[in-house]
DNA sequence: CTTGAAATAATCGTGAT
DNA sequence: ATCACGATTATTTCAAG
C-alpha cells in the first residue's frame, strides 16, 4: 500500500468504471503493472467491490428511513435484518437501542408494513427517523 | 426503461467494470445496442456514478458514527456540514433534530474533535450513535 | 517493473426492422 | 427509435526479460 496505490484507489473511488489503460496513464504506469495492482488489492480485500449507483426516485424507492431497533440480549435477530428487503445497512450500536437500520421503500405505506412484518415481532421497540432529503450520499473514504 | 434496462442496472450494480461486451451476452444484445443503452441510462441521470467500495479498517478508517444536528431554524449550516472531511452521508430529516450524518473517521479522538471544530459551533445540539459492528452495508437497490 | 504480441473489447458509422 | 453488422482503434492480458 504505497502512493500509487492510494492514487489507483482514488480513482476508483470516484469512477469505478475507468478503464485501466487511463489509470494506467493517470499513474504513469505500465497498463500491465497497473492492473496486477488492481487485482492485488482486490485479493487483499481492499476494493470490496464496485457499485453503480442508481437513482432511488427513478426506480420507485422515494423513502428513505432510519430505524433504531431495541432487542431483548439473548434473541439472534441478525440474519432476519439482513434478509428484509431494501435494507441497505445494518449496523450494531452502542447504547439502548441494538441496531441501526438504513432501509429504501417506495413509500409510508411500504415501509409501515415492512417494520409490521419484519421487524416489530422481533423486536422490543422501534424507533423511525424519516428523511425528507438527502444532501450528500457516498460510500468514498478520504485517502 | 424496460426489462433489460432493468438488467443491465442490476448487473452494473453488483458489479460496476463488467465489460460492455459481458454485459451485451448475459442480456444478448449486441456490444453496440448494449453500450447505447448503459449511456443513455447515465445521461437520463438513472445512473449517478460508480464507486469502488474500499475496506474502511484497512484505510484507516475505523470509526463509523451517525450524528443527528439540531439547528435553529433560519441557520444555513447545509454547505458547512458537506465540507466536513469523512462525512458520507447528510439527511435533512424529519422532525426535532433537522439533520443526520454518517461520518467515518479514523477514532473516537478525530470524530471528537471533528464534532467539536465542525459542528457544535453550528448547532444548537447533537447526538452521537457510534457504530460498534456493520453487518451489512450497500448502497443497491432492489430492482 | 517494462516491453511486446495476440486476443479481446470499445466505439462509431451505416443500414435494416 | 432501436437493433445488428462490420471496420477501426483501443484495451486487456500474458509471457518473457
Amino acid at each position: 500500500m504505497d502512493t500509487i496505490d492510494k492514487k489507483i484507489l482514488s480513482l476508483l473511488q470516484s469512477n469505478a468504471r475507468m478503464s485501466n489503460a487511463d489509470i494506467a496513464r493517470e499513474i504513469k504506469l505500465a497498463p500491465s503493472a497497473t492492473l496486477s495492482r488492481i487485482r492485488k488489492l482486490e485479493e487483499e480485500g481492499v476494493i470490496l467491490g464496485y457499485e453503480a449507483r442508481l437513482n432511488p426516485h427513478v426506480l420507485g424507492a422515494d423513502m428513505l428511513a432510519f430505524v433504531l431497533v431495541k432487542v431483548t440480549g439473548d434473541k439472534d435477530i441478525e440474519a432476519d435484518l439482513a434478509a428484509i428487503p431494501g435494507a441497505q445497512e445494518i449496523h450494531n450500536i452502542a447504547g439502548d437501542d441494538c441496531y441501526l437500520l438504513k432501509i429504501r421503500t417506495k413509500n409510508t405505506e411500504a415501509l409501515s408494513k415492512l417494520l409490521k412484518e419484519k421487524v416489530r415481532g422481533e423486536s422490543i421497540s422501534t424507533k423511525t427517523i424519516i428523511v425528507l432529503a438527502t444532501l450528500k450520499e457516498t460510500g468514498q473514504l478520504v485517502l
